[in-house]
DNA sequence: GCGTCCAGGTCTACC
DNA sequence: GGTAGACCTGGACGC
């Protein structure tokens, strides 16, 4: 990795999202992937991270003014050169959508009180909104790790992508490593990425997907927004590597990304019976999540994923291991 | 210590 | 269109 990049303060911006919101919440995620990057740094109710408007890179300090009932975000924002007043726009915009800001939770809260499970995840964790990056790319790249492989070994080979070929910044004392660009992957030999990052059989998804970005074939989030939920993962599902698990976690379409481990998980907890190998359970849970969570279904499993260790306690489900294995 | 199995999917060849 | 088998790696397990 090149040295890191200097930047310096630029200005603050305010952002009031929409009750509730818990700040802490809204912003750390379990299990060591971070909210923007697995390498930004949360203390004392500060979040050290940062993000890239187009291609310039900039670090971002934020800060909660408010509470739950009032909230109010501080953002510090850092860079090489002054922002412009679009670049500010554009910068304002991609946050508000980064913290699901206008995201009205209040209509899911309605549902949580018609299922036990629900009622306990929002009991614990009031206020939290699920939002998190719109880059595709970066989410793809997080999508092809997640690949057939437990977490321990998912998170090392996401940290070896962002530490030998991310972008590194500096601001505020603080060094934060920025996701790698399609650009530097493409410029990587697949057997570099198979060797020095363990990625096996995903360097091929890495590099075939770097050069479908190059080429300009990745879709955009507002075209798939835009889309009827099932032609958008479609769509997504025309990119190497990505198949229906992975074509849920990028859909900007609430998906319910289940897979092999946390399927076992859901048909425990919400007494689904198991009358299939647990491969062949997905189909059918995910089916029963559209069936009563409806559009409501993807946030509702971020809630339960996010909460496992305290359900794990109230409903005595067999997680075990399999739960402590995100910490 | 060594061999075998399998995991938090996807692709491809084959029928 | 449906399905079996291959694909990387590393931890768990049995011997």
């Amino acid at each position: 990795m090149i040295r890191p990049v200097k930047l310096s303060f630029q200005k603050t911006i305010v952002i009031k999202p929409i009750a509730p919101f818990d700040f802490e919440l809204s912003v750390r995620k379990w299990g060591g992937w971070g909210w923007l990057t697995p390498f930004e740094e949360f203390r004392n109710g500060i979040l050290w991270t940062g993000m890239r408007l187009k291609s310039k890179p900039v670090g971002l300090k934020l800060k909660s003014r408010g509470n739950i009932k009032k909230p109010k975000v501080e953002i510090r924002v850092f860079s090489q050169s002054r922002l412009s007043k679009n670049q500010t726009e554009n910068l304002v915009k991609s946050l508000r959508s980064v913290l699901t800001a206008d995201e009205d939770i209040s209509e899911f809260y309605t549902l949580c009180e018609k299922h036990p499970v629900l009622q306990e995840v929002k009991k614990n964790l009031y206020g939290m909104h699920t939002g998190a990056t719109q880059n595709l790319f970066d989410v793809a790249i997080l999508a092809v790790t997640l690949q057939m492989a437990p977490v321990k070994r998912s998170l090392a080979m996401l940290y070896c992508l962002f530490e030998r070929y991310g972008q590194k910044i500096r601001f505020d004392d603080r060094e934060i490593i920025l996701p790698p660009v399609p650009k530097t992957l493409d410029g990587v030999k697949e057997k570099e990425l198979k060797e020095k990052c363990k990625l096996g059989y995903r360097a091929k998804f890495i590099k075939a997907l770097s050069k479908e970005y190059l080429a300009g074939e990745f879709p955009e989030w507002e075209k798939l927004l835009e889309m009827k939920p099932e032609s958008a993962k479609k769509e997504l599902m025309k990119l190497t590597g990505i198949g229906d698990y992975s074509a849920d976690i990028l859909n900007p379409h609430p998906g319910f990304p289940i897979d092999i481990w946390s399927v076992k998980i859901f048909c425990d907890l919400l007494s689904i019976k198991k009358t299939k190998s647990d491969r062949d359970m997905i189909p059918i849970v995910k089916r029963w999540a559209e069936k009563n969570w409806g559009k409501h279904k993807r946030i509702a499993f971020d809630y339960i994923l996010h909460d496992l260790e305290s359900l794990k306690k109230k409903f005595g489900i067999a997680v075990g291991n399999l739960a402590t294995d995100y910490t």
